[in-house]
DNA sequence: GTGTTTGCAAAGAATTTGCAACGAA
DNA sequence: TTCGTTGCAAATTCTTTGCAAACAC
């Protein structure tokens, strides 16, 4: 948290209130959480955050780097807040997403393409879905 | 096609004259196409269709696994006529979505998790888009 | 002070749904 | 005949935008 409000103002982004909290929302949280997800723990602490706001920090975030969009669930922007590569464990039941360290591994980027990241997405049924029904 | 309607029909669907249009659209296709790309080129041979039809008829060809949804494109629903296993190369700035051969590999999914497909995407820039700009 | 940020309401884009008519099997 | 399918319009859901007031720096 604090590395991340020295970071935003080394970026030259205001600190705010609503900011403020919503960095502490996502401190540490590794449940990779929809748009809607941080507004409703937000505003716990401050009903009167906006959507709006949480959507324009949220991307402010992910375009300075310091959160990353995941695209694994198709019905809405999933936030993460590890940035560092890693993989994502995906149940298309319950939509839980959940990391796994990168391995080691030779994967060979096409040539005549830039590479920025490589994402790698073990979609299937979690345990507790797949005793379920 | 042939083989598409085959098993549409084993599958206990049936061959309506839109869905012999979507499928003659589908067919061949390797350029991931969103729902309104796939109504655009089916209407220039029938400029009847529905997106309603369309879109349901998308539905059925993924849930039936003759068809599978591509999440790369945060923006909207991508379709992928190979089902086969392969990886994708995307371009962040243009949308294009390329296919490659997945290579041998071990992956090694998590425990505690039946996975039903590992997805690898290379995210970046392509040739064409690393020129402009 | 200056330029960002906030928040509301409205707009936009993608997708889904209700329902009556239609048509393949 | 029967039940899946079509198509229209309207509704939903997620996200973005216009704009005036508020605020960090």
């Amino acid at each position: 948290l604090k590395s991340f409000q020295i970071a935003w103002r080394a970026l030259g982004l205001k600190l705010t209130a609503p900011r403020r909290v919503i960095l502490e929302a996502l401190e540490g949280d590794r449940s990779h959480p929809s748009a809607e997800q941080v507004l409703a723990r937000v505003r716990k602490r401050r009903p009167g955050i906006s959507f709006t706001t949480v959507y324009a920090t949220l991307e402010a975030l992910v375009r300075h780097g310091l959160l990353s969009r995941v695209t694994a669930d198709p019905s809405r922007a999933r936030f993460d807040t590890v940035t560092a590569a890693h993989d994502h464990v995906v149940c298309d039941r319950c939509g839980t997403i959940r990391d796994v360290a990168a391995p080691r591994r030779s994967l060979r980027g096409p040539r005549g393409f830039r590479v920025s990241r490589v994402q790698v997405e073990f979609h299937g049924t979690c345990g507790a879905c797949d005793g379920r029904d």
